[in-house]
This record gives structure tokens, C-alpha cells and sequence, in this order.
DNA sequence: ATGGTCGCGCAGCGA
């Protein structure tokens, strides 16, 4: 079983490319984030013809998460409550696929120490761990992946100093990534690759991914009996080059059968 | 190629 994630970043502009990688890399489950779409907009269709069911929540313009699913798609809940649209937005979608609960989430960017919506970040990240402790279990098989907006560690940025003073690598905002990890989540990626300078996002400005230049902020969390099952795990720098790309590379992670 | 983001939506904001 092979689960991804990829932040598409509009996916009414980016469905060829996705369409096209689900083609190629045959992922059974794909997160998605960012995808800017009404549901009404959802591209149900396209997808079903090439095999997948889908679940979205998104209120257009802005935000907008999904679940592809192969194997499967059902108890699908919307936002923290399950009903629909959070506070924060259109943040949060949950499915279960082929006997593994699965959640996809993009998490608030922050924009900016000392401003409203860096607290609105580190509020979102409680109302998360909250969620976990209130609705899921560690003992089970579930998947929390998605664009977490957190470089976990200075391994996961190009130059630690190069953001100091900046979001994504604030100590608060890794304790909140640490807190899902205390719950009973496994860093899927890095149980595969321990190596630093990893990136899964780079600016599109000023030739950055040309440079390198870029922070591992896409996840795929997972708890202990799914992560004893996983046997690679690759970040697909391929899919960020060519026409059209989004600035997030997908990343995908592979499971013995249970 | 001597510069250099993109998406949304149609100005300027958010990332």
C-alpha cells in the first residue's frame, strides 16, 4: 500500500499534473492540500476515470483539502467537528481508506511572529492535538498527513540562521509538532531517511529550488503498528520541476500488507 | 534569457 501527500496548490491548475502522477507513482491514497476549490468544483469525474474516489472539503479562493482514495472511501468527517468548515477555514478532512483512518490537513502558515495569525497557528496545532486526543486512538492504524507548516528540526531547513526570527522553525511551533509525535504519531519520512537537507517545499521566487533552498514542512504521521509496516519512504523532487509546478513536492511512504 | 513566483481574480493579497 503506497499513502501520499502533496500540497497541489491549486488544484484546478495543478489536476494535469496530479492526474499524471497518480498515473505514474499509483499511490492507493493521496493527500491533498491547498487545492482552492469549491466543493461543487471538485474534480470527481477525472478522478473516478482514472480509478480513484474523492473526498474534498474546501470553500474555494483559499485553503481546500482532499482525500484520493483507491482502496476505499468512507466515514468522511469535515473539519475538527466533523460537520463542516473550522474557524481557521477549510483545514481539515478525515476518510477512512482500505482499513486505515486517514486525515489530511493544512495547517495555517503563521504568516509572522507577533501577529494574530502565528497564534491563530499555535491555537490551531491545540485544537489538532485536542482532535487526537478526543477522537482518535494511538492504538489504531491511522495516517495524519498533510502541509504542517513546521520544519520539525534544523535538519529540515536549508540554513537554520536564514530563519531565525521567522515561522515554520519557532520553538513553539515545533513543541506543537512534537506534541503530535508525544500523542503516538511516527515521523514516517525520517524512520526512512536521517539524513538532513531534505525538502519537500521551495519558494517559487528566485530560482530557489535550483538552489536548494528550501525546508521540509510536508508530513506523513502515522502511529506505531502502520509505521512497523513501512518500508520506504521518498519525497518526489521530479514532481516539483517541469511546466507548471506546485512550489510542494509530493511525498509518498510504502506499507507491507497487514 | 543579462532577469527571475504563483494563484486568485482583476487590485493587491496570501503563501
Amino acid at each position: 500500500m503506497r499513502i501520499a501527500t502533496w500540497n497541489v496548490n491549486s488544484l484546478k491548475v495543478r489536476l494535469p499534473r496530479v492526474m499524471e502522477w497518480l498515473e505514474l507513482r499509483g499511490p492507493d491514497v493521496l493527500l491533498m492540500q491547498e487545492t482552492k476549490l469549491t466543493d461543487e468544483a471538485a474534480p470527481l469525474l477525472p478522478m473516478r476515470m482514472a480509478g480513484y474516489e474523492l473526498a474534498h472539503h474546501g470553500e474555494g479562493r483559499w485553503n481546500g483539502v482532499a482525500i484520493a482514495s483507491r482502496v476505499g472511501l468512507d466515514q468522511i468527517s469535515l473539519g475538527f467537528e466533523g460537520q463542516g468548515p473550522d474557524a481557521e477555514g477549510a483545514r481539515f478532512i478525515a476518510a477512512s481508506c482500505g482499513g486505515v483512518r486517514i486525515v489530511s490537513v493544512y495547517a495555517p502558515n503563521g504568516r509572522a511572529l507577533e501577529t494574530p495569525f502565528y497564534t491563530a497557528k499555535l491555537d490551531w496545532y491545540d485544537r489538532l492535538a485536542a482532535w487526537l486526543v478526543r477522537a482518535a486512538d494511538p492504538s489504531t492504524e491511522l495516517v495524519l498527513g498533510g502541509d504542517l507548516n513546521v520544519a520539525p528540526t534544523d535538519d529540515d531547513v536549508y540554513d537554520p540562521a536564514a530563519y531565525v526570527g521567522t515561522t515554520h522553525t519557532s520553538p513553539a511551533e515545533r513543541e506543537r509538532f512534537h506534541g503530535l509525535l508525544d500523542w503516538g504519531l511516527i515521523d514516517g519520512y525520517r524512520k526512512h531517511h536521517p539524513e538532513p537537507g531534505r525538502f519537500t517545499w521551495w519558494d517559487y521566487r528566485a530560482g530557489n529550488f535550483h538552489k536548494g533552498l528550501g525546508m521540509r514542512i510536508d508530513h506523513l504521521l502515522m502511529t506505531r503498528s502502520l509505521a512497523e509496516r513501512s518500508i520506504a519512504a521518498e519525497i518526489d523532487r521530479e514532481a516539483r520541476k517541469g511546466k507548471l509546478p506546485s512550489d510542494h513536492a509530493p511525498l509518498w511512504i510504502d506499507f507491507d500488507p497487514a
